[in-house]
RNA sequence: GCCGGCGUAGCUCAGGGGUAGAGCAACGCAUUCGUAAUGCGUGGGUCAGGGGUUCAAAUCCCUUCGCCGGCACCA
């Protein structure tokens, strides 16, 4: 007799042990055809699996998480065995469930063409019409190496060589289709129905090192029915919309061009937005007790010799020649601001000094890794170093968390991830150094109401960092900010201060940036907004569009008043329909449309409209500017 | 950097050995209009660059560059 308690905490015996797929009969017939799986004790197991003694189980169906990636395990499965019947010379790698869906890795020759995709697909939806039952087997190791070489599949072979000694392997076969895994697996290949699609074709290497060879990854995507599928792939239509690239370029912000790959032509009106964030980050920081500085873009060699940049990041650094001497176009700002904390001597009551840089910089990133406004080689960061003594670390750490979730609010940003990358296996500095800076920060996120998830041994050589991730409206992350602690560049660039005691001391230099850089963090923007920007960020605010040629003049007084209220304003008095110039101006994406004809004239006043609303709103001409002055002014909070 | 795809007008794209095309945009003329596209007309090209095959190349081949999707990288 065994006992199984079902997730209602109703207990069923069964006379002898029963199979997942009998205890799903026993329950009723609905659940044992949605049944793909079973949970015993917590853990997920084939509904072939036979419970031996009393247990709490429950039925996975397509409903559950798991019982979704369930079906996208198996499409990698199936995906792998249509590329065997169609492609037998293919040796089959890896395919793991993967955020909506799968991939594969196949080594084959040649790589696959895009029609090939399609011949892969078609066979998929074969293979689970034929409803192949999926029967697990345990082998011995030894036995299991021997078949998978047998049959040229050394990559199998050799994850299994990788595997723990004396461990069992077990593996999986499906029509003529036999594969290493640890499964737990759908009961057949009908379960996994028809929602599924293969994405792309990519190459990726072998265990993810470049030194290894190319594979050929296959990338699916897959879902519980057509219905989830149909919704992800109208997701992807969404957000191809609101890619900065092709925003960029329809609102007139910026172009790309081959003569500068990786650099920004900044066009007027993305210019403007790009100063607006500009302007409201110094505010921010001046507010917050910071000076800013500028220091030089080409320096000698030397200098990065020192740093340490000229042995680790030689290879992403743009040189330059003058006179016999090398000089390298700076990567980063901070041994400039330690020249500048150098000049004179600085006394403890200075500190802490927040050194602020809205400093250009120049990385040579890898061609392949170029993409839009998100990677660049040439960028801004809102970068800033604060010198401080060790003790200051918690209150310096404290205030700049404050001031960065402050940030981010005003751009729009609620949604943030702090991670906490503690010491790396190779460091520099004595481990009570690190066991301080680790506290430090730790304490300082808690004090700012912040929590943290731990990305173990991610540090920098140098100390301990957090990084901040927003998520924007569709779910994405995206790191922005960060903070460093650093007990090296000091050391390294002999930055010293005289303290209490009348000795020289080195300063701790805290690296951080909020936004990161203005190129990214603008791309970032337009995505999460979709290009409607907020009123305080859009390039124009508003329009004043005319309907006959007798309202210009009132028209052009409209428009004068508001710019003279600070408000970024055009003036629309072409001779198009009103009809027309909403349209345009609304494709535009600008938010304010304020129309004026032969009535408004009349009555001075102003006839309303917002982006993306119907409604119109009269409002007396100074009722109209006092309003809008006020919405367009932007964030106030922390406003120096 | 690596694998695959792509590069034709400002944009989106058709054309695939024999005179370079469309829509939108731009420009001109007419229209003076009340909340998401008025009509007619005009101009616009090193078919990414270089080399080759051919009587003839946007088209076929080689190569360089750039872009796109991944991989690797991201100090």
């Amino acid at each position: 007799m065994v006992q199984i308690t079902l997730p209602d905490g109703s207990v069923r015996p069964f006379e002898r042990p029963p199979s997942g797929a009998e205890i799903a009969a026993a329950i009723g017939p609905g659940l044992a055809k949605a049944a793909l799986a079973i949970r015993v004790d917590g853990k997920i197991k084939d509904l072939a699996t036979v419970i031996e003694r009393d247990a709490k189980i429950a039925i996975v169906t397509p409903k559950d998480k798991d019982g979704l990636d369930l079906i996208r395990h198996d499409a990698a499965h199936v995906m792998a065995e249509a590329v065997k019947e169609l492609f037998p010379e293919t040796q089959v790698t890896i395919g793991p469930v993967i955020e909506n869906g799968f991939y594969y890795d196949f080594a084959r020759p040649t790589p696959f063409v895009p029609e090939d995709i399609e011949k892969i697909e078609a066979r998929m939806h074969e293979i689970v019409k034929r409803d192949e039952p999926l029967k697990r087997e345990v082998w011995q190791r030894d036995k299991a190496v021997g078949f998978f070489d047998s049959i040229g599949e050394k990559y199998k072979a050799e994850l299994i060589h990788s595997f723990p000694a004396g461990e069992d392997i077990s593996l999986y076969r499906q029509g003529e289709f036999i594969d290493l895994c640890r499964g737990p697996h759908l009961p057949s290949t009908g379960k996994l129905g028809h929602a599924f699609k293969l994405m792309k074709l990519a190459g990726a290497y072998w265990r993810g090192d470049s030194r290894n060879e190319m594979l050929q990854r296959i990338y699916g995507t897959a879902w519980a029915d057509e219905k989830q599928l149909k919704a992800y792939l109208t997701m992807l239509e969404e957000a191809e919309k609101r890619d900065h690239r092709r925003l960029g370029r329809e609102m007139g912000l910026f172009h790309l061009q081959d003569i500068a790959p990786g650099a920004v032509f900044w066009h007027p009106k993305g210019w403007t937005l790009y100063r607006t964030a500009l302007e409201y980050m110094r505010r921010r920081l001046e507010g917050a007790g910071y000076v800013e500085v500028n220091t030089p873009q080409l320096l000698d060699r030397s200098l990065w010799e020192a740093s340490g940049h000229w042995e680790k990041f030689r290879q992403a650094m743009f040189t330059s020649e003058a006179e016999e001497k090398v000089l390298a176009i700076k990567p980063m700002n901070c041994p400039c601001h330690v020249q500048i904390f150098r000049q004179g001597i600085t006394s403890y009551r200075q500190l802490p000094i927040r050194m602020a840089e809205f400093g250009a910089c120049h990385r040579n990133e890898p061609s392949g890794a170029l993409h839009g406004l998100m990677r660049v080689r040439a960028f801004t960061q809102d970068d800033a170093h604060i010198f401080c003594t060790e003790a200051q670390i918690p209150e310096e750490t404290k205030a700049f968390c404050d001031l960065l979730m402050g940030v981010y609010r005003d751009f729009g940003f609620t949604d943030v991830v702090v991670k906490f990358s503690d010491r790396p296996a190779l460091r520099a500095g004595a481990d009570e150094t690190w066991d301080k800076a680790e506290k430090a920060l730790k304490d300082a996120t808690q004090a700012a109401g912040l929590e943290t998830i731990l990305n173990p041994g991610e540090g920098a050589f140098y100390g301990p960092k957090l990084e901040f991730v927003l998520r924007d409206t569709i779910g994405r992350e995206w790191q922005c900010g960060t903070l460093q602690v650093d007990f090296v560049l000091p050391e390294r660039l002999d930055a010293n201060y005289v303290g209490e005691d009348g000795n020289k001391h080195r300063p701790v230099m805290l690296h951080r940036a909020i936004l990161g850089s203005f190129e990214r963090f603008i791309g970032i923007l337009i995505e999460h907004y979709a290009g409607k920007l907020p009123l305080w960020l859009a390039p124009e605010q508003a329009v004043v569009a005319t309907i006959t040629d007798k309202a210009a003049g009132y028209a052009k007084t409209v428009a004068a008043a508001l710019k003279e209220a600070g408000i970024r304003t055009v003036l629309d008095l072409r001779n198009e329909k009103i009809d027309y110039k909403i349209r345009e101006h609304s494709v535009a994406k600008l938010p304010l449309i304020l129309v004026v004809g032969a009535r408004e004239a009349e009555e001075k006043s102003v006839a309303l409209r917002r982006l993306g609303g119907k409604a119109q709103e009269i409002l007396a001409l100074g009722d109209a500017v006092a309003r809008l002055k006020e919405e367009a002014a932007g964030p106030r909070s922390g406003a120096a």
